[in-house]
DNA sequence: ATGTCTATTGCAACTAAGTTGCAAAGTGGA
DNA sequence: TCCACTTTGCAACTTAGTTGCAATAGACAT
């Protein structure tokens, strides 16, 4: 755990995002959960930060690639860890799965859009795609 | 305005919906619309119907194959009137996009999905694909 | 016409996610 | 130590959507 929170540490300064108290805990917790989650996952887990707090902490490591956001359709916007892969120099935009009955939410592959038919002179600058359906622990 | 009328109770009827005089009103303004549409929009409209009847005459309508709703991550649910290609039966399933700018959202034609990589014993049950960007209206 | 029954509507209060202003506390440097 | 700047907590607020309940409007029978 100690070698946790100087991983974390060191992380927080890579990204430049300066490592306070609560900055260290909330990425301990993210690095260690492994999933998707959202800011009430965090209320539940640290009972004794304020709310606005979190959505702070969370916005400043969205604005330093440290997360990014995923717009689930369930209510709440969730946060994943940013891996290697998906900073926003190479655009991190990839596509999410949601288990239908477990509510956990997860990062695929990256995979390429099909080519929509879209009406004349329209522009796609983004998109999100969100996968529905059975995650491995709850399929039968 | 009066054949519309007709009009409109004739589709409630068809969808075994009694067609009520707010419902009349509503279903009317949806037609003559044409475009997606929030609660925020009829609430403008209909400044004398209360919202919660509002969303009650929504959800009745989209129990009953009228209107499907949209996520298109703008943070109010979307509704848009069914088509014939889309009912239950057919099972709805279409992409939409969302003007970044005038924040009109848009049924796109069917388009299949790509297959999409997913981790093992992974099961797909729906989808919901927003492509956001620039409508013709707004593009340059 | 009158009464009765049921579905619809309006109203008000509520929930829950997220935001904001501001004051208190913490951090780090001169 | 003193000062400046940033982070945090708190409380109040915003907005979409929901819910319980009472009032009302139809539909239909008498
Ligand atoms: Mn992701
Ligand atoms: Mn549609
Ligand atoms: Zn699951
Ligand atoms: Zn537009």
């Amino acid at each position: 755990m100690s070698s946790n929170n100087l991983n974390v540490e060191h992380k927080l300064n890579e990204k430049s995002v300066k490592p306070t108290a609560v900055r260290n805990l909330v990425l301990k917790y993210l690095v260690e959960r492994g999933k998707a989650f959202s800011v009430s996952d965090l209320e539940e887990a640290f009972d004794t930060i304020d709310k606005s707090t979190l959505f702070r902490t969370l916005k400043t490591f969205e604005q330093n690639d440290l997360v990014h956001t995923i717009d689930d359709g369930t209510g709440k916007l969730k946060y994943a860890l940013c891996t290697s892969s998906c900073n926003s120099s190479t655009d991190h935009q990839h596509f999410h799965f949601t288990c239908q009955k477990c509510g956990e939410t997860f990062c695929l592959p990256k995979t390429e859009l099909p080519s929509i038919e879209l009406p004349p002179n329209f522009a796609i600058l983004e998109s999100n795609l969100v996968l529905k359906g059975l995650c491995n622990d709850c399929n039968t």
